[in-house]
RNA sequence: CUGCCCGUAGCUCAAUCGGAUAGAGCACCAGCCUUCUAAGCUGGGGGUUACAGGUUCGAUUCCUGUCGGGCAGGCCA
């Protein structure tokens, strides 16, 4: 209803530029107005149009002006400044407003397409090797608003999180847990520097011995270090010396391996379930939730990752070099040719990614959008590379890239624990300021911006703080609800019936503009992976009815009046909390 | 060294495919509660949109260069 009133009025102007222009025709696109006194809509069209037709724009615009058909929509149509024409509508319109958000509710600002498009977001996606951290929240926070967003805006959505169960990370995990769980029977193997060594090891070390006691504990402590080669000195820090101490890792991996034969894959998938349900509990306290937990390991498992390569090879973008097997994809953009298959025969992370980024395609989607951690923008050629290769389109795949968070505490940066060189956690951070300001917090910024996370701000309970700004907005429209059902018998479910025109001060008018943006604002917040769009709105929102609030009485004695402005409150409270939940932030009845 | 991203008020950030007088919040100053939640509101000062060119009716937005910041340049993931 609202969405027709923009396409309604861009068809009113399109129909007058074709009478005064048969010839041009360019696409008409309306703007809302971005300046009180500038209408509601606005068009540039006269502007584009009048250097190839020869005539001043303000002239142009007066003569389309002129023959815009007469509607009941509109109130005057105006020509100003350069050659702008600027709509304004008629009143009745806007009170029709009311009814559309009442009778909506939770729907208000819904999309409706009549074909849907299926979308996967892919998000998050850490490597369950440890506990999530700030960076991982700002990719949960925005990934969990982007996806309600599009479905919100009539998407069809799947939420997706990549496990990386198949790498070597995992192995050092399960090395790293399994070495914690021998101390525990007393069999000490000088722990590495380059293994896992928080706290939550230690943890898993003494579930795994509740969970299976000695079974994994009967070796020879001189075995593991069979054939494994010696570290280099603690102090020695270059290139050398780093591989030296990957290789011994990778010595001990291969003795874990082999000691335990059969057991390795039990002790492996423990590890793994372990994270994996610490990352599910934690992600959920947050509000994000997934419906596919997608294995990397099943790619290889069902010989998916084989089928890419081949699929690659058959297509003749793959050849060998130095023992091993590249992808061209310098054929495609890169900047080098990339590893799919090592010397040793082990296929790279590229590979699965590939064979990954093949799935997601062949499951039909018309959408794909990767969420990552803007560190890892050189990866997109490649990706996108052999998502060509492989004869898909790369316009359907969208790689929306997430900047670090920052966190600052009395001004200083606090994400980092220098000394250990370890990152805050997420739970620590929701610990600290709370759900709602951290979901806020994160999308409150172009996603593709630095965050600077103020920890302080995030606690403080006043209106500094935008989370208790937007939520006091609505716990006060709440609160004069009840108020109004108590002391005036009123009834919410009568007040989509109400006759609002007598709603004409500004300050309402500019209230009932406000509510109407809102269906566009969804849109936009969609068509740009934009939430932070959505909360830069509530604020705009939010303030207009403070101000409202502070100048107007909302419970006033005149019934036909009174109701009209608990109507116009009602909406104001319907679309907070409409806007609040795309962002996962709770909207309070009372604070 | 090369590539990508970013430079907007003292600070943190917006600005609808290039639009009208570049907007908010914080901080600072001065005000508003006997009335529906003051976790709120009103007013004020604050800008050469890093810098220099270019494109055009019009540039924070697009192009080139300079300066400054971030990230990336593995047979790691």
């Amino acid at each position: 209803m609202i969405a027709d009133i923009q396409s309604q009025l861009t068809e009113l102007l399109s129909r007058a530029l074709f009478s005064v222009a048969p010839d041009f025709g360019i696409e008409v696109r309306l703007a809302r107005s971005r300046q009180e006194g500038h209408g509601d809509f606005t068009s540039n069209v006269a502007l584009q149009l009048a250097k190839q037709m020869k005539i001043p724009p303000r002239q142009l615009a007066e003569r389309v002006a002129a023959e815009i058909p007469v509607s009941s929509l509109l109130a005057r149509v105006e020509v100003a400044g350069a050659g702008f024409i600027n709509l304004h509508l008629e009143a009745s319109v806007l009170h029709e407003v009311v009814h559309e958000v009442l009778t909506r509710g939770e729907r208000y600002g819904a999309g409706v397409r009549e074909t849907p498009n299926r979308v996967l977001v892919e998000f998050v996606s850490a490597n369950p090797t440890g506990p999530l951290h700030v960076g991982h929240g700002r990719g949960a926070a925005y990934g969990a608003s982007l996806a309600d967003i599009l479905e919100f805006a009539g998407h069809a959505v799947t939420r997706e999180y990549y496990v990386n169960d198949a790498g070597r990370q995992m192995d050092i995990l399960a090395l790293s847990t399994w070495l914690r769980y021998l101390d525990l029977f007393g069999l000490s193997v000088h722990f590495p520097p380059n293994g896992y060594r928080g706290d939550y090891v230690f943890t898993m070390a003494r579930q795994l011995r509740e969970a299976h006691g000695d079974r994994y504990a009967r070796v020879d402590p001189v075995s593991i270090l069979s054939g494994v080669p010696p570290l280099p000195p603690a102090e020695r820090g270059d290139g050398e010396a780093q591989a030296l101490r990957e290789s011994h890792l990778d010595a001990l991996i291969d003795n874990c391996k082999y000691l335990l034969a059969d057991a390795y894959r039990s002790l492996h998938d423990f590890v793994l379930a372990e994270q994996l349900g610490d990352c599910r509990n934690d992600l959920a306290e947050f509000g994000v939730h997934f419906d596919v937990w997608f294995s990397e390991r099943s790619l290889y498992d069902l010989g998916l990752v084989e089928r890419a390569l081949a699929q690659l090879e058959r297509a003749g973008h793959l050849y060998s070099q130095d023992g091993a097997l590249w992808f061209r994809s310098t054929a495609f953009g890169d900047e080098k040719d990339r590893v799919v298959r090592r010397e040793n025969g082990q296929p790279t992370y590229f590979a699965s990614d590939i064979a990954y980024h093949l799935n997601k395609y062949e499951r039909g989607f018309d959408r794909i959008v990767n969420i990552w951690g803007a560190d890892h923008h050189g990866y997109i050629p490649r990706v996108k590379g052999a998502v060509t290769a492989l004869g898909l389109d790369a316009h359907r795949l969208d790689i929306a890239l997430v900047q670090f968070a920052v966190l600052y505490r009395n001004g200083q940066k606090a994400s980092m624990s220098t000394r250990s060189g370890e990152f805050v956690t997420l739970r620590a951070l929701r610990d600290e300021v709370g759900r709602d300001a951290a979901r806020l917090f994160y999308v409150l910024r172009k996603s593709d911006q630095h965050l600077d996370f103020d920890l302080d701000l995030a606690k403080t309970e006043s209106s500094d703080n935008p989370v208790y700004y937007l939520q006091y907005a609505h716990a006060r429209i709440a609160s004069i609800l009840r108020e109004w059902q108590s002391q005036y018998d009123g009834e919410p479910g009568e007040l989509e019936r109400v006759d609002c025109s007598c709603l004409s001060d500004p300050a309402e008018l500019r209230l009932l503009r406000e509510l109407m943006a809102f269906p566009a604002v969804v849109d936009e917040a969609a068509s740009q992976y934009a939430p932070h769009v959505i909360a830069f709105y509530l604020k705009d929102l939010a303030a207009e009815f403070h101000r409202y609030y502070t100048a107007s009485r909302i419970l006033v004695d005149v019934t036909a009046l009174r109701e009209a402005r608990v109507a116009l409150a009602a909406c104001v409270r319907q679309t907070l909390a409409n806007g609040l939940r795309l962002l996962g932030v709770g909207a309070p009845e009372a604070m």
